[in-house]
DNA sequence: GACTATTTGTGCGTATGTATC
DNA sequence: GGATACATACGCACAAATAGT
């Protein structure tokens, strides 16, 4: 006997309904709000009904309803904020996969016990390349920092950068001289604005001609430059050109299915 | 005064206790918890105490340690289950960012409308190069399919692909010749087995030389070779590495901070 | 600006199912 | 089988945010 749901004892003992052969309860009505979703039965911009409609719709409590909704936020698809309701935001999950990582010094992915030499600290305009990939206007004023990053044990060194900081923070750049991490964590320390969204590009590009001395880079002229630009909620905070010898590095990531 | 936590009228009005100045109390709960996994006083593999201990400790209920709980597990410090307990996985938060994307197909970044032509299908005995690469021992037999991708106009070849399938699959290898999407996609379909895992590695390289009269590459002899190795819970599905024309091609991603 | 209705957020107590040892 | 511990589910109550009057 595939088991019935009512019990139909006492009023209302609750508990799990013995399985009706398709999971609990929140994860069927999880999959018929998903399936109103994306069939634009909800569509995005617009509102799920609310949680009380839900359960005399679904005849469950506002728990399991809850449950439901607390998923759909979860894959990001819809937004829920108080007294306003429950505001579908996407058609599809927007996170079936996803790469995990501790902190922002994991998009770096080499040792942190390295130094960093300044050899360089300018006030520049940017000409449009550069505000192109800085997302900037050309003609704004930038700090540019220019410094090459070494193991600690003073060995060779392994990249190359060109940081750019806004002008808005450019009273911080003197202060990067000593700077130990870092310079974003740096920066987010003494802001208090936490970073809240990092990019990154990956690009292939010979090395550049002024650059091969400082990394004693006879072989392969081949590098990998990461371009990763910080920002916290006020904005842009720090963008970095890093350069590295194509020989001695790789970039590693890892995605995985979300539950 | 601190606030006290029983209000003492009635019975158990229940409800959010009046606000004792450090947020919800699920929170509370949380951060404590937290901090004692990260000093070690819950090590890692152990235990954290069990549901109804955490209850009697804080003077909550269930509800309230099990809120807490769950965010543990959605940042990947702890393992919950049934009949067994609270395991704790790691003394940090393992997703404090993350990037999201809505399928495998975004690990691509170029448009799924492009066509494929298949050069050549080898069973082959891994070399050791190849080998620690695909994770796998010398002289093993996988199956080598050789590509070229170009946009479905017809136009420019984008990149050339080599791709390396298990002894245990090589029977799609014939399959592939018509396949329209990914290679992953269409052994996911024809396995049954989703795909749960994938790692990609980005390496600038010069373009190897048979391959240069394939991608129209005159001007530049610098690739990036993307790595790309996916992963269903049977093991190692498929392994392919792509190379693109440095000039034609950059690797983006976003990251963003969780919560 | 103050008041009210609506909707979600937080929290309690309880009951039963199910997995593990 | 029995004990333990987490999973699912119900009903209720009060708080906080929001929109509209």
């Amino acid at each position: 006997m595939p088991a019935k749901r009512e019990s139909g004892r006492r009023p209302a003992p609750s508990g799990p309904r013995a399985s009706t052969g398709a999971g609990p309860r929140y994860r069927q009505i999880l999959e018929a709000l998903r399936a109103r979703i994306e069939r634009g039965i909800y569509p995005v911009g617009g509102h799920v009904p609310t949680e009380s409609a839900l359960c005399r719709e679904f005849g469950v409590s506002r728990y399991t309803v809850r449950a439901a909704l607390a998923n759909l936020v979860e894959h990001g698809m819809v937004e829920r904020r108080p007294g306003l309701g429950t505001i579908v935001l996407a058609p599809q999950s927007q996170r079936a996969y996803q790469q995990s990582i501790r902190s922002l010094a994991d998009l770096f992915q080499f040792a942190l016990d390295t130094h960093v030499a300044i050899r360089a600290s300018t006030l520049v305009e940017l000409d449009a390349a550069t505000a192109a990939v800085l997302g900037a206007e050309p003609g704004e004023r930038w700090l540019q920092v220019d410094s090459v990053r070494r193991t600690a044990s003073g060995g060779p060194p392994i990249c190359c950068t060109s940081s750019f900081l806004p002008d808005r923070l450019a009273w911080i750049g003197p202060e990067l001289q000593d700077c130990v991490g870092p310079f974003y964590a740096h920066i987010e320390a003494r802001t208090g604005e936490p970073i809240v969204r990092a990019t990154q590009e990956i690009r292939a590009e010979p090395m550049p001609a002024h650059l091969r001395p400082l990394l004693d880079d006879r072989d392969g002229a081949i590098a990998l430059c990461l371009i990763r630009h910080y920002f916290s909620a006020a904005g842009s905070v720090i963008c970095s050109f890093n350069w590295h010898p194509a020989a001695t590095f790789s970039y590693r990531m890892e995605i995985e299915r979300k539950r």
